[in-house]
DNA sequence: ATGCTAATTATACAAGCGTATAATTTGGGC
DNA sequence: GCCCAAATTATACGCTTGTATAATTAGCAT
């Protein structure tokens, strides 16, 4: 809705002067927002402006094209969720530490419908973009560094020192996991209405920590 | 490009009647090109029509919307995925539909440009569009179905015979690491350049299955 | 051969898009 | 209190989109 409707106002809205840093957060905060209610095809120039409390011009002054706000907002909304995700884990024990891990990944607000709905519509875009392909593997490398440290820890724990490359792979294996789950929660979470999804993980995922190829045993 | 280069034709161009099933199939084949190639926003009704060698027009002779073609679109693709899941995997032991289950989504064709960039494009309209979410959600529920009756083989086989919930469980588990791989796989590929990622994938299936919350151990 | 019906093409239109640019307002320096 | 640069608004343009509809063609029944 626009501030007159359709005819010509008699006095241009008025406005404030705002340090570029903040207007441009708030551009990039209204296009996430656009985004995560309408879909990439509702995120358009106008509507994240109107989100903004601003008009669609100005957006141009602070981003070279609409491409580059959508990519601008996509890089901070990755930053979010790999910093929420880091801050969250904290720096208990390991055991702590692995727990943290898994409700970060299973529990809100990183499975609420918002965060969802924008990592859905973005992540379309990383086979098209280049520029948000990369945004898009830099969280991901930094998600897995997480992951690997968490693990180091775990076997220094147990004594099992790890070579590095196994660690690699482990980590890798225990994201696939956490992505899987996370994916499944996201897009079906009638599934899980009665499952205790954080236990569900925290089993798959000491399980997988727990086997090499040569000490995998089905005990009972 | 159009057959006539912006001027008006002398002549119409010719064209064949085709049975509707035909055209159809045809018409949505080419939105699913489409969509590979150029995304989602690129699959414009002019773009599909052009791929189809057929001018716009045709296709809402065909579908009631552009909507409801992408929609005919998405599920032909999910359908096909589960259906050449199930053949690959075929009827063998246990051992080899699980194995097979694993090259099915860590290999090609599974995990060519083509299938993700499908899939991704896909993925995000879920969320807006209450159609794409059901057929979505049809097919992760066959998949999993396929999953579950192998993991049950692999119980009786091993004489533990389980309860069906926690075969529903542990199909739910096995069904987030296949996506969770397959995911990364299709994202990040590099990533997996110099790794077997079969073998790792089958492994942590192994551990998930093997484990249960009393019998988890490290051996060595 | 002819005629009829369905299939297909061609054309047009209104709406929405990203973008460019000129006009106006704001707020701080003097 | 005025002025000037920067910030913001307002307006317009050209293009693309999905859709509607009239004109034409193709193929089959007779």
């Amino acid at each position: 809705m626009s501030y007159s409707s359709g005819v010509t106002p008699m006095t241009r809205r008025t406005f404030q002067h705002q340090p570029k840093e903040v207007r441009k957060s708030s551009l990039v905060e209204a296009a996430l927002d656009a985004v995560a209610d309408e879909g990439l095809s509702g995120a358009t120039v106008r509507e994240v402006a109107e989100r903004a409390s601003v008009t669609p011009g100005l957006i141009r002054k602070y981003f070279m094209s609409k491409d580059n706000l959508i990519q601008a907002a996509y890089k901070s909304f990755v930053d979010d969720l790999v910093e929420k995700t880091v801050t969250q884990i904290g720096n208990g024990s390991t055991e702590e530490r692995l727990r943290q891990l898994v409700e970060a990944t299973c529990q809100l607000p990183f499975t609420d419908k918002r965060t969802i709905s924008i990592w859905a519509a973005f992540i379309g875009m990383t086979h098209d973009d280049p520029e948000m392909l990369e945004i898009h593997r830099q969280g991901y490398q930094a998600f897995r560094d997480v992951i690997a440290s968490i693990i180091e820890s775990f076997y220094k724990e147990r004594g099992t020192v790890q070579p590095s490359e196994v660690i690699r792979l482990k980590a890798i294996a225990v994201n696939a996991v956490l992505d899987g789950f996370w994916l499944e929660v996201a897009l079906s979470p009638e599934v899980f209405d009665e499952i205790d999804v954080v236990q569900l993980v925290h089993e798959s995922i000491i399980a997988i920590l727990g086997s090499t190829p040569e000490n995998v045993r089905v005990i009972s």
